[in-house]
DNA sequence: GATTTACTTGAGTGATTGCTCAAATATATA
DNA sequence: TATATATTTGAGCAATCACTCAAGTAAATC
């Protein structure tokens, strides 16, 4: 069966993940990747096949690591309200915890120049479609339920809630005041309605 | 007095300015400038020092050509309502356009390395705070003038719209449907009230 | 214990990176 | 026309890039 693997798998990989979301795509190299993996050349492409293909399994791990967390603040609090004000008290911590980078893996990492590589381009959409349909059918359920006002349109404020997310994290990586963006985000989740 | 230029400053600098806004920084090579701007190694390291600091005169530049005149739409419409509305028209109309890069410039090539240059941060910031600031202005203008509602915070406001615009920009460089974007943020205005 | 198989090691690949520099060239002034 | 000065030209720099490959090593199977 061959000689073992000396490093665990989803280590290495989580490892790889912080470098991508702290440096951005481009500027991670392969040295930066193997330092921090604590790994050598062989190691990497014999189980990683080549740097765009690790990136792949990292955007992958960040969704199941980071976002499917987030997501369960809304699933596992007894409202909506409650739940996603949850959620981003969770995404402003991670703007003051030192360890964590700032922004988004998603936001942070991919450069215009990656995402015309369609198998990358298509990661990262259905990413964020499927961020979107979560938060349709919680809300959609909230408002079924009478917690939210039946004027609050799921689809769309679904879909207000991502874009919003995404320049709240553009903006973070930009090293904008945290308890600035926490204060605009109270003030924009009751303006919503939410 | 010496050799004349034999290219004209602005216009090699919206050719850069582009190279950056398509390819963003780090994917941005020497190369692809010089063909671009159409000009040799040495006219580039004379005029413009090195990569950084074009980068740097072509954020301006930025600020100036595009942003400046999307700011026009609030002050040269008769109202808010109708300013912020034409503005953002002419946002989509960007995205559908081939010739002009999707998204932003500050949001497509701006690397978290990047970002870790005092210099290009600062600029950044000013930038966007000058945004606000230019949106708060206008705001308070439109509430005490009674064209708005005086439940609307002016502040909050402006600072909101300008997370919501940025998140706007990164999934247009995402291919979100330009068409889904902009009923989304016809909703969006709706709802905060504009 | 021999063989097979998988992983590790580290030197080395050609290509590309941002940038330098000396020589050639063109223009305004003396 | 001669001189001073600014720009253009293109070869070439060291460093870094993602990646390859052959040799060495360790474990499972026979």
């Amino acid at each position: 069966m061959g000689r073992l693997k000396e490093f665990e798998l989803q280590e290495a990989l989580g490892k790889a993940m912080n470098v991508f979301w702290k440096k951005g795509y481009d500027k991670t190299s392969l040295k930066d990747l193997l330092t921090e993996m604590d790994i050598l050349n062989g190691s990497f492409y014999n189980t990683f096949g080549n740097k765009k293909s690790l990136f792949l399994k990292t955007l992958e791990f960040y969704g199941e690591e980071i976002t499917a967390k987030r997501a369960n603040h809304l699933t596992t609090n007894e409202s909506f309200k409650v739940g996603i004000r949850s959620l981003f008290e969770d995404v402003f911590k991670c703007f003051s915890d030192k360890k964590t980078p700032r922004g988004c893996l998603l936001v942070n990492s991919l450069s215009s120049e990656l995402l015309k590589d369609q198998e990358v381009l298509n990661f990262v959409q259905t990413e964020i479609a499927n961020f979107e349909e979560f938060f349709f059918i919680q809300l959609e359920q909230a408002v079924d339920s009478g917690e939210l006002d039946k004027s609050i349109n799921p689809k769309l404020t679904a879909s207000i809630l991502v874009t919003y997310i995404q320049g709240l994290m553009k903006l973070s990586s930009l090293e904008i005041s945290s308890s600035k963006l926490e204060k605009q985000t109270s003030h924009f989740l009751e303006v919503i309605g939410l």
